[in-house]
DNA sequence: GCGCTCATTTGATCTGGGTCAAAACTGTGC
DNA sequence: GCACAGTTTTGACCCAGATCAAATGAGCGC
């Protein structure tokens, strides 16, 4: 784990309390209902700003868990093991998104988290977030942001393993398109910060199946790809893609 | 929602916190490290035992959340619904699970429930369980439940759409093995109390797939199956089954 | 710019598992 | 017991997507 900063410890704590308090992110960081309590007592808390360079791992799987971490800037992925020593994709995060709350149940990371780029990461480190927890709005807070990453990944899990290639990818791009609409930034056109491959291994396809699917959409002007940038032309066209399930799990729904 | 027994209310409650204080399900209930002071909480909390039929409905997707449950008796699953109207089984739960964790994201459930068969089930009403949280011992206790749960269904969404058929069925079986274990039952000799239609809706694949690898597992005496009665033969051939990840993910892996 | 490596696209073929069909089995009500 | 509906098994065939292959493009160090 990179640790940068901590040489003049004070003063960065100082500057990050201005940092957040203001900061560009607002109710962005650790994102659903931030009680303003929250705000004014996590930059305290915050004891480290670490960066990571492309490639480097934020924490790994099965590393006791020292810290609650949110994503300042860039984009990391989240790697669950598999038996045979490969790894599996589950997530992607970036600016806002809060990590290692899988930590939380067993004190030792189930995942990887690997930065895509060059990253700003929060930490908070596990004992005082301890501290926090004996506040019950902040624990409030957080069993919400639990409760809201269980969903989500119940809904992906879903997702997976139901639909259709084409399917999984309009989903891929439409999910994409929402979250950059969150961030304030335009829902039409944004940049995919993964390879092929990797939204490939996240959707549980070939990066080749992926790429297929991807000059289909653009055959059919439902959108424009270039490299890594995606313009989407035709929104009401991708979703229509998602009215319809794989019918085999149609077929077995009539349980 | 079925609602049995809340006419005689005082002497439910009495019974009830005997019955819980030396319940068969012991550290089964909550079951994970929980503190003993929660076990003597949690029954003065508890408000109702509900009856639930075959097909009955917990509690329904979109419902605004009551309460949190535990499962005494029975089987139910959990059943995500699909933008086409169809539904997807994410999860299997039985005697000493804790049911609704879904909903404290949003006040809303975002599951559907439904009893395999005859069910019985306790309910902590929403309030109470709240009141319950302001104890921060109780709170950390909850926060290590979903923090399982997310875990659980992080693994479970990295394999599906990762595992081969057989994989995934071999998976199922060895999960299943796992928890009647857990419950104190044989590991090697147990009963699906599910459908091979629902298995293959949970699993992603069709029944005649479900059906094929069972067959497929019994030919080669790994297992024995009659209907719903399975008998393990060969754990570890089921194992080694897992050792090899369906290439497809393999080599988007090498990322 | 050049050479190298890796990412991406596209084409040609193959196959696991989906689809369709039918028979056998199981349970349930009468 | 018998009739009926639902479940499970098994067989034959087919297709979406995996696999294999080859060409093109993009990024980067020198």
């Amino acid at each position: 784990m990179v640790n940068k900063g901590t040489q003049n410890h004070a003063a960065e704590v100082a500057s990050m309390q201005a940092a957040c308090t203001h900061c560009a992110l607002g109710k962005l960081c650790f994102p659903h209902a931030v009680p303003a309590a929250f705000r004014t007592l996590f930059p305290i808390a915050l004891e480290k700003r670490t960066r990571l360079a492309r490639g480097e791992f934020l924490f790994h799987a099965g590393d006791r868990q020292t810290g609650l971490y949110a994503v300042k800037a860039g984009f990391l992925k989240i790697c669950m093991p598999l038996p045979d020593g490969q790894s599996k994709i589950v997530g992607f995060h970036a600016m806002g998104d809060v990590l290692g709350l899988d930590g939380l149940g067993s004190d030792t990371h189930t995942t990887d988290a690997i930065a895509l780029n060059g990253c700003e990461v929060c930490e908070i480190p596990i004992d005082k977030f301890e501290k926090l927890m004996e506040n019950p709005a902040e624990s409030v807070h957080v069993r919400r942001l639990l409760a809201h990453a269980f969903a989500r990944v119940e809904a992906q899990a879903a997702a997976v393993g139901t639909l259709s290639a084409k399917q999984l990818v309009a989903t891929f791009l439409l999910e994409m398109s929402g979250r950059w609409e969150d961030r304030g930034y335009s829902k039409n056109e944004f940049v995919l910060f993964m390879s092929r491959k990797e939204i490939g291994n996240f959707l549980g396809i070939t990066f080749e199946t992926v790429s297929r699917v991807l000059s289909y959409f653009h055959a059919r002007k439902w959108i424009s790809v270039n490299g890594k940038n995606v313009l989407i032309l035709d929104m009401p066209a991708l979703q229509m893609q998602l009215a319809l399930t794989k019918a085999a799990i149609r077929r077995n729904a009539e349980v």
